[in-house]
DNA sequence: CTCTATGCAAAGTTTTTGCACTCAA
DNA sequence: TTGAGTGCAAAAACTTTGCATAGAG
């Protein structure tokens, strides 16, 4: 494991705001001004196919997402900030055949609308 | 309402595949040879806006979906296809005050995972 | 010493935009 | 005749890759 592959981790790990690729290279540049955006790249893929991390796929871009299992995600059309939403019971989802001999690994819920600080610029 | 326009809306409406937007210009293109990539996108942002045709993000690309309302997505990681899954019931999603003041005006759910067919290839 | 991972630059993908022009009203 | 919409090409945005090299073990 790199310094860099760490630095990276760490961003991701300290980032509650679901950061872009963009943001992950800003966050890791201040603690190690010549990492590069393709060592971000690699090492965010890397770390996503070692199970540590998770990719969020929404609108503006990636996101990258240190709470891994499922859970669902709020984005604002807006500002397109990205959120968690805790308390979330997906059990609905599970309950069926309805996946017709596929083999479900993981259940993406992404909740899309204006978040309340942008309706409270109206 | 533009030639172009149509030939787009009739190439989502008559795809069950959930077509790219390279996809969708290559099924334009047997009605109309001239159609543009450009106009393409221009028209399928254009039938988004309307809210007659969807946008359903997934990896490989972002796909083009005729069918409306909140219904669940299955992405084989394999192949990569995607198909709707129908019987969803997604009213645990609605339950309850779980978006925190954030108006909610959509809800995008995606399995993913691996399909029947590629099951079978191993 | 070896081999993995990096930095850089270039290329690949996907999507958008500027601009002159076409076509329908 | 006018303006919305097109085709083309260029650019923008995002992501991956080739390659020489640096750094960890």
């Amino acid at each position: 494991m790199s310094k860099q592959r760490v630095v990276v981790y760490n961003a991701v790990l300290n980032s509650s705001d679901h950061p872009t690729a963009d943001v992950v290279l800003a966050r890791c540049k201040e603690q190690m001004p010549s990492i590069n955006i393709a060592t971000v790249y690699r090492n965010l893929n890397a770390l996503i196919k070692e199970g540590v991390i998770q990719k969020v796929m929404v609108d503006g871009g990636d996101r990258f997402d240190k709470t891994l299992g499922a859970h669902a995600h709020f984005q604002c059309k807006v500002c397109n900030a990205v959120v968690d939403i805790d308390g979330v019971d997906l059990s609905c989802l599970n309950s069926s055949g309805f996946t017709n001999d596929n083999r479900v690994d993981e259940i993406d819920v992404t909740f899309k609308g204006v978040c309340h600080n942008c309706l409270n610029l109206n």
